[in-house]
DNA sequence: CGTGTTTGACCGGCGC
DNA sequence: GCGCCGGTCAAACACG
């Protein structure tokens, strides 16, 4: 008796391993769908709201801040509204997820669209105040000083009091790292780069190379780049300081507000980590204090919608505080053109702050 | 010849 | 004060 009953036991433990096997594999079909339907919406949605975002800003004090991230080499359109997303994205699975529970999303990873939905940071009116506050502080920091020459020039004389003013006491340049999966490190933001020196760090056998904006002959914008690994097609560490003093293409002016919306969410004190995952949806977002440089990071390798790892907002830190600084509006895009990024292509546009410490800017 | 890259020297900040 | 180290300069070189 006991053995018939033992092989019924492991019968029954046999069925429930296969009915697990079975649900692991429709979880990762779902996972799939759930993935190239987010895709799938922002190609729709994209055209739609770029109409209704030019109105907006048209009708709302003649400044605005258009952040975007194009990832990748392709033209893959993808919505710039957060909420449009969002909803539909979640719609979406609904329909396609028989038994759409909140249960299930959140299995799937989906816990993040809901917070961003439910987050109050996202209040276009709230949205706009923001805007405004940072947008009053960056005239005066229009001033902003060039290269470091200018700047101890400049502390030397009237400059002085408003940069001791407007800077954090230790604190230097606002910096935005992006790292992306690339084979070339000559990635094509739209800028002209000029390379000016290399140098292998300690802390790293790899040489780091220096470039500096050859638009301009004093544009003081300069970016570093490191490779990440060993081999040819690891990351790249990209790091981007300063401000342009020329007009950019559109390809660069993409660049710079892209990365300089990174910049202001760095300094303005009042981005919560939410709002960043907010800004930042599906990507990596982190910020920290490097040798009195603050900076933000962008890891393009590591897409945030990953389910395996979830977006945790308490995960995301700020090491700076806000600061009173103006900027100027500017309606951008940034654009990684020369990337192949490993993620899905993800375009992400919204309404940001750019603060006057921005150093990345489409300033002209 | 103009422009960009390479590379050793130099400078300045920072820690000890 | 000294040495380390990251960042920059600038002469030499390469390339179209």
């Amino acid at each position: 008796m006991k053995e018939v009953e033992l092989d019924a036991t492991k019968a029954k433990l046999e069925k429930v391993r296969e009915e697990n096997e079975k649900l692991k594999l429709l979880l990762s079909t779902v996972l799939t769908d759930y993935k190239s339907l987010q895709m799938h919406v922002s190609n729709v949605i994209r055209p739609q709201h770029e109409a209704s975002m030019e109105l907006d800003i048209n009708s709302h004090d003649d400044f605005c801040v258009d952040v975007s991230l194009r990832l990748g080499r392709s033209d893959l359109n993808v919505s710039k509204n957060v909420d449009e997303i969002d909803k539909i994205s979640l719609d979406k699975i609904s329909d396609e997820i028989s038994e759409g529970s909140d249960k299930k999303r959140s299995a799937l990873g989906l816990g993040f669209q809901i917070q961003s939905c439910e987050d109050p940071d996202t209040d276009p009116t709230m949205k706009l105040d923001y805007l405004s506050k940072d947008v009053k502080n960056t005239k005066a920091d229009n001033k902003c000083l060039s290269s470091r020459k200018d700047i101890k020039t400049a502390r030397n004389e009237d400059h002085q009091e408003a940069l001791e003013v407007h800077e954090h006491p230790g604190l230097k340049k606002t910096r935005v790292c992006v790292k992306a999966p690339c084979e070339d490190p000559s990635i094509n933001d739209g800028c002209q780069w000029r390379k000016y020196g290399q140098k292998t760090a300690k802390a790293n056998p790899l040489p780091r190379a220096y470039y500096r904006c050859s638009m301009s002959s004093n544009c003081p914008v300069r970016k570093q780049v490191q490779r990440c690994g060993e081999d040819d097609t690891s990351a790249y560490m990209t790091t981007y300081e300063g401000t342009h003093d020329h007009p950019l293409p559109m390809e660069a002016t993409h660049m710079a507000a892209g990365t300089s919306a990174a910049a202001s969410l760095l300094q303005s004190g009042s981005s919560s980590s939410a709002r960043l995952s907010y800004y930042f949806p599906f990507h990596h977002v982190s910020f920290s204090t490097t040798n009195a440089h603050p900076t933000v990071t962008l890891d393009l390798t590591r897409p945030n919608y990953d389910p395996n790892q979830l977006p945790t907002h308490s995960a995301l830190s700020f090491s700076s505080s806000s600061s009173d600084r103006p900027s100027p509006s500017n309606s951008h895009t940034l654009s990684f053109s020369g990337l192949r990024s490993q993620a899905p292509l993800t375009k992400y546009s919204q309404m940001a702050p750019l603060s006057h410490q921005t150093k990345l800017s489409g300033q002209q």
